[in-house]
DNA sequence: AAAACGGGGGC
DNA sequence: GCCCCAGTTTT
């Protein structure tokens, strides 16, 4: 079976037995700052983070007028906070003088963008305005190579390699799917191979 | 290609 | 205390 041919059959066996996600929030700007926070960064403290700040900061322009120090504390749930708070308000000033306030569509855009790499920018092209794009995080990167779909290094590698090999129409599917699988199925460590739906289609032994 | 960066939360 | 977490940047 070619990869191609394996790539699907993955997306709907695990389309069986994962929801595709919804997008909770189409404002690009909210998409843009949720996704910095999620960095490395597991998906209740990101939402808690999300919520704190635009709770009380409404958009870009607040944002940008906000005490740093004050946007620290409100997203420290999602950690790195320090880090996080700077690019964003760095982000959301360049945004401002550059791009008349609004996100930039494109990948080459976003990854100019202070704290935004590819994974990020590729989120933001999918959640944002719904474009086929395949953010590659460590569980795709895990599961792609463990599953023989690619042999690489890093994550952007993989997603060079996947979107040669994926159907397009495939992309953002394949992503949310993998995320899933990865966080409940095809962990890190110990992964559950004996309950896992698409072990028939791959050669990974646990180890 | 590898190391540095940099914090919360779970165990 | 140690390890993981929908990464990015620097060396």
């Amino acid at each position: 079976m070619s990869k191609t041919d394996r790539i699907i059959k993955i997306v709907e066996e695990l389309n069986e037995v994962f929801e595709i996600r919804v997008f909770l929030d189409q404002d690009p700007y909210k998409v843009l700052v949720r996704t910095i926070l999620s960095q490395r960064t597991r998906d209740e403290n990101t939402d808690q983070a999300t919520n704190n700040l635009f709770a009380k900061y409404k958009d870009i322009y607040e944002v940008v007028e906000a005490p740093t120090e004050d946007i620290q504390e409100l997203i420290r749930p999602a950690g790195f906070y320090r880090v996080k708070a700077g690019r964003i308000q760095e982000v959301s000033q360049i945004l401002i003088d550059e791009y008349g306030g609004e996100v930039p569509d494109t990948l080459d855009e976003l990854v100019k963008l202070p704290g935004v790499g590819r994974k990020t920018a590729n989120c933001v092209l999918v959640f944002a305005f719904e474009l086929p794009a395949i953010p590659v995080d460590t569980h795709v990167h895990r599961i792609s190579n463990r599953m023989g779909l690619v042999n690489t290094k890093n994550p952007d590698d993989t997603e060079r390699e996947l979107s040669k090999i994926a159907p397009k129409e495939l992309w953002i599917k394949l992503n949310d799917l993998m995320v899933q699988f990865g966080q409940n199925i095809c962990k890190p460590t110990s992964p559950q191979c004996e309950t896992c739906p698409v072990s028939y289609l791959c050669d990974y032994d646990g180890s």
